[in-house]
This record gives C-alpha cells, sequence and structure tokens, in this order.
DNA sequence: AAATAAATTTAGATAAATCTAAATTTATTT
DNA sequence: AAATAAATTTAGATTTATCTAAATTTATTT
C-alpha cells in the first residue's frame, strides 16, 4: 500500500503534468508540496523503483499508467469528499479543499464506491472540476473563461481555475458560485475588466485577472 | 498535533482503562495495538513527556486529564464515522470499525461538527456503543446481557460486547440486529444456552458465550 | 567559448516509529 | 528465602521522510 506521502507526490506530478504538459521538474513538484528539491530528489528514485514513474536524473519525470492510475484515483477521491463535505456537511467550496486533503488518503474500495452513489453519481465537484468515474472516465464539458465573453453575452458560472480560498470567498461575497446565471454590461478594452450583472440585477465589476479565472458556459443567443 | 500513532496509543489506554480499571501495562496496549513491548516502553516515554498520560516504570500508565480528552474525541469521532458509514453509506456493523480506525484521524473541528448536526446528533453507534458530545458527555442506558434473562422474557437487542466481525456476521444471519425484538423460550441451566424466538417467529439456539455478549432492554411484564 | 547563474543531485544528519536480543526488575514457585 | 518465570526496559538497528550544505550538471549570459 502507497503511503500518504507517495499518494501525495503521485497526485502532484499528475496535476502539474496536466498543467505544463511533457514531463515535470524537481522544482516544479518541491514548490507544489512545499519540500526541499533534495527530498524530491531522494523520492523520486523511489517512485521510479517502484514503477510510479520514469525518471531521468536532471531531465524530470512522468507517469507510468500504473503512477497515472494511482493519481486519477486520487483525484476521485479527492473530489468524491469535496462534493460530500460541500453537499451534504454544507462546507463552503472555500474550506472543502483542505478536509480533502486528508480524506482522499483514507483507503477503502467499499467506501468509495458507496460514497459515490449515496451522492447520485456526480460528474463536477465544488469548483466545478470533473469527477472521473469508478474507471477513471472524466466528462467533457464546453466551457470559456469569462474574459473571453463580449458585451450582451448571457453565461452561467460552471467552475473555477483559481482554487485560493480568498479568491472563493470574494467570488460568493459577489453570489458568483456555480450555475450563477450572468449577463455581460459593459468590457473595457483597455484593461481588460467586465462589469457583470447577477441575478436579482447586481451588478459587479471583475477584474481581467477575476475573469481570467472562472470558467462559464455561454448561453446561445 | 499529534500523530495518528500518538491517537491510537491513547485511544487504546483509554479504552484497556474503562475495561480493565486502575492503570494499563506495557504488555496489555502491546497486545491491543500488535506492537513489540519494547516498542510501547519507548512510546510511553514520549506520551509522558507530552503529559498525556502518568508513567510510573514496571508500573504501568493512565491518562492525565489531558490525555483522557483526547481519547474521548477520538471515540466520538470514531463512532460518529460508523454512524455514517453504517446509516448513510449502508455499509455493515462488521465492516464499518476498520474504516473508521482510518477516518477518525481526520483533523477538523467544522467536519465533525457538521458530521454530528447531519446525522441528527446520534446518541448510540451502530454496535449500541454510546457516542459522546460535543463536550464529551456519553449518555447512559439500562441494559443487561442476554445470558441474564429468564424463560419468557422479552427484550430488544441494543448493543454487542464483542466486536468482532464474524459474531456480527453470525447474528445478522438471526436478524439479531440492534433493535431486533426478541423472545426468551428457553434457558438450559446446565450450559447456559439460551432458545429466543426473533420477530417473525423464527426460533434461534445461541450458546452461552453468544448470549454473554449481547446487551438488551429488557421489557416491562 | 568562457563565465556565470540556476537547477539538480549527493553527502551527511535528524526525527518518528518500529524491531530483535540482551539486561533488568517484579512476581510466583518451590 | 532462593530459584525460577514473567514482565518490562535498555541497547543497538532499521525504515521512511525530511533537512542543510556542498558538489555537480545544465542553462543562460557575456
Ligand atoms: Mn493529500
Ligand atoms: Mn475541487
Ligand atoms: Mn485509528
Ligand atoms: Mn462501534
Amino acid at each position: 500500500m502507497a503511503s500518504q506521502t507517495v499518494e501525495n507526490y503521485i497526485k502532484a506530478i499528475f496535476q502539474l503534468t496536466e498543467r505544463e504538459g511533457g514531463s515535470v521538474s524537481t522544482s516544479a513538484i518541491s514548490q507544489q508540496l512545499a519540500t526541499s528539491a533534495a527530498s524530491v530528489t531522494d523520492m523520486l528514485k523511489k517512485l521510479a523503483e517502484q514503477k510510479l514513474i520514469a525518471y531521468v536524473k536532471y531531465r524530470g519525470v512522468h507517469l507510468t499508467p500504473g503512477g497515472k492510475s494511482m493519481a486519477v484515483e486520487m483525484i476521485r477521491k479527492h473530489r468524491l469528499w469535496e462534493t460530500f463535505l460541500h453537499d451534504k456537511l454544507a462546507i463552503g467550496w472555500d474550506a472543502v479543499h483542505e478536509i480533502a486533503e486528508q480524506l482522499e488518503h483514507v483507503q477503502s474500495a467499499t467506501l468509495i464506491d458507496q460514497l459515490d452513489a449515496f451522492l447520485g453519481y456526480p460528474k463536477f465537484d465544488p469548483h466545478g472540476d470533473p469527477i472521473p468515474d469508478a474507471n477513471g472516465k472524466f466528462t467533457l464539458r464546453n466551457q470559456v473563461l469569462l474574459n473571453t465573453l463580449q458585451e450582451g453575452d448571457q453565461a452561467q458560472v460552471v467552475g473555477v481555475r483559481e482554487h485560493d480560498a480568498d479568491f472563493l470567498k470574494y467570488l460568493d461575497s459577489r453570489a458568483l458560485h456555480i450555475n450563477a446565471s450572468l449577463l455581460i454590461k459593459e468590457k473595457q478594452s483597455y484593461d481588460g475588466s467586465v462589469r457583470v450583472e447577477t441575478a436579482g440585477g447586481a451588478e459587479t465589476l471583475l477584474s481581467s485577472k477575476a475573469a481570467q479565472n472562472i470558467y462559464v458556459k455561454k448561453n446561445l443567443n
């Protein structure tokens, strides 16, 4: 059985691969997990011995099929737990990640299968990220970043690209939660900021940076 | 923050104290946790340094107030998780313990408070053991062991003294689950075995040993 | 193409939790 | 009260995961 530490490394490598593509560097992992580069090098050797990664000295790593399947299983568990915490225990989307970070390491196939059933086989977690099914399949979805919308466009929030707790609390304060409907009232071309109207008619000014971190599904006109 | 290992030691000491009373020996802990006596001695020194236990060389240990409150918190978490697994995820009472043994180590006060609320502030877990409330208070209950009942007595199963998975599955097969009503049809004085009738009229012969491990609430006549 | 900077690995330590085997203390027999 | 047995502790190692500082390799400047 893989230790919690090994599981966290494998998940980190998977997510860094998704974001950057190609091979993942020692320093990227070091930063992601907040451990020294020296410790990462040590661990990479062990993961390579266990055939979870392919490791070329000085050149970074990528997951083997075995490592990838472990990573997907971890992500499945993490996101199912986040969904449970949010939907059943009413814990905010800014707080679920930290708790799921612990819950994801509980070992029991039955537990996860039953949890999945209890939640009604959800396809997306509280941040709008897809939850892989028992076979590791992710659901795809049409989505664009809010900053690509034009004046007059109507859309619905479907996810966030940034998971920082402060950002999520900020969105909550503007009623910009998952499924919120919105209308682009104005878009400034010089700085990319957008004025959006949310349900009930409230208007909010979003910075370009904020708009680049919100995924939406555009409505047909 | 206490490690999972420390938490398991503290919980074991609490439960051994409850069962035996007085102070707990190195060998008792060693047996309970399936670790060598030498390892236990090492750990006892550390726990004493952290003021979680009072330790007298060669004479055993007992919990300090701090240790006891940690133990009660662990038991609260363990039993709430067992209740969740059983009531919400439909996992059998013979399987919940092992999973809760892991879940009990997740650190988050919010999580436990919300879980407690979600479950409706249950007073007893799937084995009929009391769940301490947020202040550490256990609910007391009138209960006797099934082997103390007489012919003609009516009662309801409220708990089990033995948590062994095989015993629990055996009880399931006889419909002797929590809340099951029963009537003592016959009691053999020479070996203590009892013939009981359960709901629907089915009869089962229980050995003295089995009868000594089932808690019941006796009905008034 | 050197020189310099940045990234990575190696060397040497440390802390937590565990083990077996040997020494010591306490309990039980004779 | 000795002798013997049982329980407990100490000594000496091991494994996992981590660190800092030094050495090495790769990348970027001049
Ligand atoms: Mn984690
Ligand atoms: Mn998420
Ligand atoms: Mn445990
Ligand atoms: Mn229980």
